[in-house]
DNA sequence: CATTTATAATTAGGTGCCATACTATTAGTT
DNA sequence: AACTAATAGTATGGCACCTAATTATAAATG
């Protein structure tokens, strides 16, 4: 869950908006659209990795791994390309470790590091996995032509954009 | 968190298309794309939301309150069209209570049922933040044109509409 | 009218993520 | 060389959400 399910009509919006002023109706709009969008499409993808004992921190960090099975990376820049905090890392691999889809090597030089690689079981499962995952990702935008797609990625390029100032 | 940080480039997407033949690439770029600009937008908004001690959950749960102020609604409906599991509900309201934010009535006729309203203190705290929240919202959305937002909408609800056969 | 079924809210327990603080090691400074 | 600062990984504790089970009440059924 991270939006409404019920979204506020153009009516409701209309509504609020003569309570507060501050309110564009149609940015909302768009905004919750946004947002109820990406929670269902979170939702749905969660659920195909559930059955695969898989949570979206743990894919994720398989799917970087497989990026470039045969080199190994270490925890921090792992947690950094994947976007949680490296504690959080420590127990996505935990996990994936217990499952024997990951090991973690000892670094030579530095002995803080150490380096997490696929095993070849890892490996597989993604194999056996990745397939289906594509083609439903494929299918999902099935209806959208190339020009769309291109149209939607910059039109979320433009919110990205909006975002740098919202931090403040 | 639901998407990487690190999203991948081109380059990146056509190797990995070799490897699986059922990655479209552009299907998967949008997509990511799109969970990408979500998950930052939640976070910011998580981000303002946490200066006010409120939770994404708790928030939408005033929300939906304050679109009918005077009207009372039971934890059930308040589940659905927030979105969660009417157990989660009963945890978001201890904690709105505790604040006085809301308060819990007996109902009349029904004896299993209860009705939530907004108290006098919930209501003047979301007119207080709400002004602030609207128009971030209105500045966040400002480089887009009515078409613009019209045109990301009508995009939005076409995956929308992608996502129900996924769920299978 | 007694029994089953359905509904409302809750409790209990689990998962995934976070922030904070800690330990070990390395690098930088004087 | 001794001291401080920076870095890597982790342990701990907390929050938000979930599922499944529980309790109370109401509605439906034989």
């Amino acid at each position: 869950m991270f939006y409404l399910k019920d979204l506020p009509t153009d009516q409701t919006l209309e509504e609020i908006s003569k309570r507060y002023h501050e309110l564009d109706p149609s940015a909302l709009k768009t905004c919750a659209a946004l947002l109820r969008t990406g929670s269902d499409l979170l939702t749905a993808f969660e659920n195909i990795l559930s059955r695969h004992d898989l949570s979206q921190g743990r894919f994720l960090t398989l799917i970087m791994l497989n990026r470039t099975p045969d080199k190994a990376i270490n925890p921090s820049t792992l947690a950094q390309k994947v976007g949680v905090k490296r504690a959080t890392m420590t127990g996505l691999l935990d996990g994936l470790e217990k499952k024997g889809l990951v090991k973690r090597l000892a670094h030579q030089e530095d002995r803080r590091k150490i380096s997490i690689q696929l095993t070849v079981v890892g490996k597989d499962a993604l194999d056996k996995m990745l397939p289906d995952y594509y083609s439903r990702i494929a299918q999902l935008m099935k209806d959208l032509s190339e020009n769309e797609r291109q149209n939607l990625n910059s039109l979320l390029k433009k919110i990205d954009q909006g975002l740098i100032l919202f931090k403040e």
